[in-house]
DNA sequence: ATGGCTGAGTTGCTCAGA
């Protein structure tokens, strides 16, 4: 089973290069962020397209901002939007997560805030919500669980390009980087991570001054698994080519292959998929001062 | 050099993203 996250920027926008790539990557589950569409558009635009390649989908949209969506063709029960009772809004309640049980793992989606800046309370929001995020995923079964998305938050400095142009801001600080591990203490194991500890491995770059071309990126988006699911775990990539070309979304998804789980309960079998393996002759760099 | 780009709604601008 193949399943993916990727923080669109827009599904309106990116449409051009969603289709193309899930006939491509031909991914069982998927996980979209910030397709910035209430639920009813988002059917209208794409409803038939993923229909006839044979996704049921998973909504909890608004208009404009945020969005999430799960994608799957392995099926889609019991789906839930939002973290449940007392989750935290600011200023009010938003559309950044939703969760289904797909082939047999509870996959949820997720947007976690950005937080803006470390004194704003757009930050307090953002830990907030990573708490609740947490008791979420405690209350049910975190071993058969995977936390999917665009999570905001760089799990080390090895994750950011150059620790020094973080110093202050948002994604790299101490509160945000153990709500993280307080969310992994649940159970649930950064899966991209362990299969590349030592290289240098982004999934966002910002779209100005080339910073993709120059590689200077963020590894944001996170692929967040339960034992039961970490264990069956075979690839673990950033699909860096949908960053290329025309049009692309600031973020590349990120791709994960599992084995069959021991009782067979996966969907149905697809054709070896077309992707490249896993990168590989990407040392990591020296840090790189960026243009001057 | 705190912007350089992109997207959306309140459009010929503002806010937000990370």
């Amino acid at each position: 089973m193949r399943i993916a996250t990727w923080n669109v920027n827009s599904a309106k926008q990116r449409v051009p290069r969603l289709l193309p790539w899930l006939d491509e990557r031909r991914p069982d589950v998927v996980c979209l962020q910030e397709t910035k569409l209430a639920d009813g558009a988002f059917t209208e635009l794409l409803g038939s397209e993923l229909a006839d390649r044979g996704y049921e989908v998973a909504l909890h949209g608004e208009a404009a901002w945020n969005g999430v969506a799960i994608l799957s063709r392995v099926g889609l029960d019991d789906v839930v939007a939002g973290l449940g009772d007392g989750a935290p809004g600011f200023p009010h309640p938003e559309a950044r997560a939703v969760s289904a049980t797909c082939g047999g793992t509870r996959v949820v989606s997720v947007y976690v805030p950005n937080g803006r800046t470390p004194d704003s309370q757009h930050y307090q929001y953002k830990l907030a919500w990573l708490a609740s995020l947490h008791d979420m995923v405690a209350a049910g079964d975190p071993a058969t669980t995977v936390v999917m998305g665009d999570i905001n938050i760089a799990p080390s400095d090895d994750d950011v390009f150059d620790p020094d142009a973080y110093v202050g801001q948002t994604h790299v600080t101490p509160p945000e980087r153990a709500a993280l591990a307080d969310l992994q203490a649940a159970g649930l194991h950064d899966v991209v991570r362990d299969h590349w500890p030592d290289e240098r491995v982004f999934t966002y770059w910002d779209y100005r001054a080339g910073m993709f071309h120059q590689d200077l990126g963020m590894r944001i988006d996170l692929v967040l698994a339960g034992s039961a699911v970490a264990e069956r775990v075979r690839a673990a990539w950033v699909d860096r080519k949908a960053r290329k070309g025309k049009g692309p979304s600031d973020h590349a998804p990120v791709i994960v292959d599992l084995d069959e789980a021991p009782d067979g309960d996966v969907g149905p079998v697809v054709p070896p998929p077309s992707a490249p393996a896993p990168r590989r002759g990407t040392k990591k760099l020296p840090q790189s001062p960026g243009p001057s």
